[in-house]
DNA sequence: TCTAAACTTGACCATTTTAGTCAGGTATGT
DNA sequence: ACATACCTGACTAAAATGGTCAAGTTTAGA
């Protein structure tokens, strides 16, 4: 089990957007720059959160992107979901009426699934923007 | 994020074998039968299993695989190290004396990472192949 | 009004990972 | 001897990942 590069950038650009948009919008390019991430790959990941409505975009020169919400409002889970880092640990097959493993029966292990993904969703919801900004700041290695 | 097949079918291999090997070992085939698990990608599963000392191995005609530990002792988090499931949420190369994003820091969302794998890891730790065995029976859809 | 900054969209692609298959072995109980 | 079952390594198709590239559109400011 990993996590994708596609939501630790989401993460990390949020964070980054937050910290600077007091006054103007913030352009991808800065954020490029501060955070070392691709700007194509960026653009990729703001078209997702802005369909989220997790930010908006301000075009035009001086433009960039201001946070859609209150910092406090954007919990972790909302931007994993935007950009559709999945937090399913097993895929059970939910067109077919039958259970994961092709037979009539949920899996043996089914349960323990439930469980872990309730675990780690408890994590995410429990975890806003707000949180990373006060508690995160970068620090020396 | 997602669990992969490997780590799952470990799991529910090794509950398959803990409830039949109180005389007898299991075979693979059986195990493969069971729960429909490809018997060449069970071998390769096994043979980590084995070499982390988490079942044993008898050869020849009525031969197969046992826990070679009490259900109890064997916790999650000791079957997906043993089949390379990665818990790791992020990997930061720890060869280059340097930070994660090229710097000479952390990046901004570092430890929020490390929190997430010391609390999907406490969730592995805290459970063992009896806890499945105990609460997980096969139930109908 | 011109232009450069910045967002927008979609196609494309190399690499890596995943989830296996295949083809051979070797050991051993009967 | 022979069938069963473990053992090992090479191979591979398909999907996911982590981007790049090209061609726009919009708008502030000179």
């Amino acid at each position: 089990m990993k996590l994708t590069s596609k939501g630790r950038y989401a993460v990390m650009a949020l964070v980054d957007l937050a910290r600077f948009d007091n006054i103007n919008p913030v352009s991808l390019r800065d954020i490029s720059l501060r955070q070392g991430i691709s700007l194509d790959y960026l653009e990729q990941i703001f078209s997702k959160l802005k369909k989220n409505e997790i930010v908006k975009s301000i075009r035009g020169t001086q433009g960039g992107y201001v946070l859609n919400k209150n910092p406090n409002d954007i919990k972790l889970t909302n931007i994993f979901h935007a950009v559709d880092e999945k937090v399913k640990t097993v895929q059970c097959k939910k067109e077919s009426k039958r259970g994961c493993n092709g037979k009539a029966t949920k899996c043996i292990t089914h349960n323990l699934w439930d469980e872990l993904e309730i675990h780690i969703n408890t994590f995410f919801e429990n975890k806003s923007l707000e949180d990373l900004i006060k508690n995160n700041k970068e620090t020396r290695v």
